[in-house]
DNA sequence: CTCCAGTGATTGAGAGCTCAACTTCATAGT
DNA sequence: ACTATGAAGTTGAGCTCTCAATCACTGGAG
């Protein structure tokens, strides 16, 4: 903490970093407002009811569903609960480990995510892939497998975005 | 709307998206946390406080203040509110468009920022810069600039980020 | 001059997130 | 069996963000 060693940003590092920065939030606030507006949903939402329809029994015990989607166990608490209130997911307790619980999808949450999907993907497609050369949809997933293993994540731990 | 003509994501578009998701998440989760933990404010209030301190004057007018951090006009409006109860801001009224009000950093808030700046550029460093080839820099920047100009954002509004 | 559409900024309500407790339960050590 | 440690999940308070409504002002059009 002593000495003033701070190895500041490259011009061109402060460049892509500002890049970075205005393009991932933007995105980021584009797929919220569009799901939030046609579907009545956060993109969060939408990513945890998608990561439960891809689980075996569309039904995932809290702290994997937590981790699948990077979100800290208590954002997922109060998520799922008002989820539940939506009639979205239900939770059922663990009978092997009863500080489990279980997350699991309904009927009408999953033609909830169906409803959402299409619109969802389109937008991911006009805003993100369909601007990106193959080469860079590769090199994308280089720069992010990069990050992810710099964060503590083992990668593949997240699967599944399509309902079916 | 009619038909059902969804073109969902390739498998490896799919694998992109996720890890992208998940990367972005994490990175910008690690990087709040530091930033609240050492400095007590959120990431998009260093955001605000290092484009105001590469301002002319350390003042600029709120609208472009909320253009150059990908802000809405309310979001911008809060957060200097708040900015303002820590003495980090201070708000005065334009005398030739009186709609318009500026915001300037004050010299607490430059400390603040300039307190804040070597531990927030060293985290992005860990999580981004040092997991990358220079290679993938730019080919991060190439991708971001890409994706911006689908938003609808001509490339080098932004800029500035060192107190200095 | 008056009216009016549009711009800059603020406000309040409500939704969602973070952090720090706290409860409950499992398990390893003694 | 008894205790300690730690894991799973929930809760409440406080903070930040979004959305819609609103206020104040500007710049024309008639």
């Amino acid at each position: 903490m002593s000495g003033d060693e701070t190895r500041w940003l490259e011009p061109d590092e402060l460049e892509t970093w500002l890049s970075y920065v205005a393009a991932t939030s933007l995105l980021d606030g584009a797929l919220d407002r569009q799901l939030q507006r046609d579907a009545g949903m956060p993109l969060a939402y939408y990513q945890i009811l998608a990561m439960l329809s891809d689980a075996p029994g569309r039904s995932l015990r809290m702290s994997a569903l937590a981790a699948i989607t990077q979100s800290s166990q208590s954002r997922l608490s109060h998520a799922v609960a008002r989820l539940e209130s939506r009639g979205w997911v239900r939770r059922t307790p663990c009978s092997i480990d009863r500080r489990s619980t279980f997350a699991q999808l309904t009927e009408e949450g999953y033609a909830a995510l169906a409803a959402a999907a299409p619109g969802h993907v389109c937008a991911v497609r006009r805003h993100l892939f369909d601007r990106l050369t193959p080469e860079q949809v590769q090199q994308l997933h280089e720069i992010t497998r990069a990050v992810l293993s710099g964060l503590g994540v083992a990668d593949g731990d997240a699967r599944g975005m399509l309902p079916g």
